[in-house]
RNA sequence: GCUGUGGUGGUGUAGGGGUUAGCACGAGGGAUUGUGGUUCCCUCAGCCCGGGUUCAAUUCCCGGCCACGGCCCCA
């Protein structure tokens, strides 16, 4: 039997209307905050992502030639097309541009519990605006969505990768690249990321550094924590003569994030923070939670520069976040199960109200209109279609999860009525054959 | 990329070198040609694939594939 690729999955009934569910949670938190969802295509230019993320990334693409011998790949991640998007068609549109986005993306590598080669993401992008206030609106707006998705236990981690590059600085890091070679500061915050201090230790000796400096390092690492770190960092830099600018962005960022969202389960503030990669280039954030293990982070995003590489300098930095879609579903559902629940978001049982239609010995036709009418009404009708004797059409009619069944046979065509009976408790009602008779008989 | 465990009907499982491979749920039909969820009967449907050992392999061994974990990585 072909089986469905390594790495993917199918979505019965019921997890494909909790994804919408969650997908609505989301959106219903995204347009509060004034964001419009955008789409861009499945596949994209090879060169989108390798301009990104460098050449390095090609091994995790599904990359592919058309017809034409056009270099593409299926999307790995969403924020480059959305970016390409902005460049290539919203030039014009009034700033700051708030978007938000979901849907599939493609990556080759091994899949695990929360890991597939087929996920989903949902994201928002800030363009055109940056500063500590565009940070809280970005994080606020991840807190919103993720306290609406009834999500527990989970932990929010902010740093500034401003503030580890002051440090380097400070410390006589250059932040220039030599000839075809990374910036020694780049290169710190790639390994302070991995967290090698040995290659970190190396670095500072050939660039002819005071391993002592490693220790400012150190100190900053003991000082985060919570929030208090932000406190506690201020003397430090300022024994080293270090510049405070990027950490009192980030003590307003994180002011203005009190304000505008609740407070999450734990908030940490961790000036080690650092990305391995150069676009990020001020605050950076992420979500954590405990139950997925080593696929814990169901949530990341930052302050970064990517639109120079479309010719757009002046709408840098943008701000925005990545949500692992699958993820936080997963979570949710583990802690679904932990608790006993089997609804894992509120409403995904579906609607309480639903008829069951059932013609019994007579044409399907004489009830049809009646169908479509009620169906008008809003309400939910299953015909059934396979001419199942009455015993039948009700465990079928019950399987369905149906609040009420209307049998409609030779007896009561003739008296132009349908025998309505609730399930719940069995009750019966003769009712005439309209719409508004029927629907009446259901909401009583 | 490294590594651990496992694969028996659609699902969940029992078993085990020679078996009619058992059970439960499920699905379809019937008992029941106008009232369900109970009951009874019937039917459907399985040892992941390939090689090896053996008189004999679903069972033991090797490889592959798939699944579930732990590292590495993660734009």
């Amino acid at each position: 039997m072909v089986q469905r690729p390594r790495g993917t999955r199918d979505f019965g009934p019921l997890e494909s209307r909790r994804r919408r569910l969650l997908e609505q949670v989301l959106d219903n938190e995204a347009v509060r905050a004034g964001f419009d969802r955008v789409q861009t295509p499945l596949f994209e230019s090879l060169d989108l992502f390798t301009a990104k993320s460098g050449p390095g990334v090609i091994g995790q693409l599904y990359a592919f030639e058309d017809k034409g011998g056009r270099p593409l790949t299926l999307r790995p991640e969403l924020t480059a097309p959305v970016m390409r998007m902005i460049a290539e068609e919203m030039r014009a549109e009034a700033k700051p541009l708030r978007l938000a986005y979901h849907g599939a993306c493609f990556r080759y590598e091994e899949f695990k519990t929360g890991r597939y080669r087929e996920f989903y993401q949902y994201g928002i992008e800030v363009v055109g605006a940056s500063g500590p206030l565009v940070d809280a609106e970005v994080i606020a707006l991840a807190v919103r969505m993720l306290h609406a998705t009834g999500l527990k236990g989970w932990t929010l981690r902010i740093g500034h990768v401003g503030v580890l590059r002051d440090v380097l600085a400070g410390l006589g890091l250059s932040d220039v690249a030599p000839e075809g070679g990374e910036a020694p500061i780049s290169s710190a915050m790639r390994l302070l990321d991995k967290g090698d201090v040995n290659s970190l230790q190396a670095l500072f000796a050939a660039q002819g550094l005071d391993a002592a400096g490693l220790d400012l390092l150190h100190a900053l690492g003991e000082a985060s924590g919570g929030r208090e770190a932000l406190a506690s960092a201020r003397p430090l830099l300022k024994a080293h003569g270090l510049s405070l600018l990027a950490l009192d962005a980030l003590v307003e960022t994180v002011e203005a994030l009190d304000l505008l969202a609740p407070a999450p389960p734990a908030l940490e503030v961790d000036l080690r923070v650092a990305r391995g990669l150069d676009y990020y280039t001020g605050m950076v954030f992420e979500v954590h939670v405990p139950e997925l293990g080593g696929e814990g982070q169901v949530l990341g995003g930052g302050t970064y520069n990517l639109l120079h590489l479309f010719g757009l300098e002046d709408l840098d930095p943008s701000c925005g976040f990545g949500l692992g879609f699958d993820r936080v579903l997963l979570a949710l559902e583990h802690q679904a199960a932990a608790e006993g629940r089997t609804e894992v978001l509120p409403g995904e049982s579906g609607p309480s109200l639903r008829l069951a239609v059932v013609p019994f010995r007579v044409p399907a036709a004489s009830v049809l209109t009646l169908v479509a009418a009620v169906r008008n009404a809003g309400v939910v009708v299953d015909l059934e279609l396979r001419g199942r004797a009455i015993g039948k059409s009700f465990a079928w009619a019950d399987g369905l999860g149906a609040s009420h069944v209307l049998v409609v046979g030779p007896r009561d065509l003739e008296a132009g009525t349908g025998n309505l009976k609730r399930l719940s408790d069995g009750s019966q009602v003769d009712v005439a054959l309209t719409a508004s008779d029927v629907l009446a008989a259901l909401n009583n």
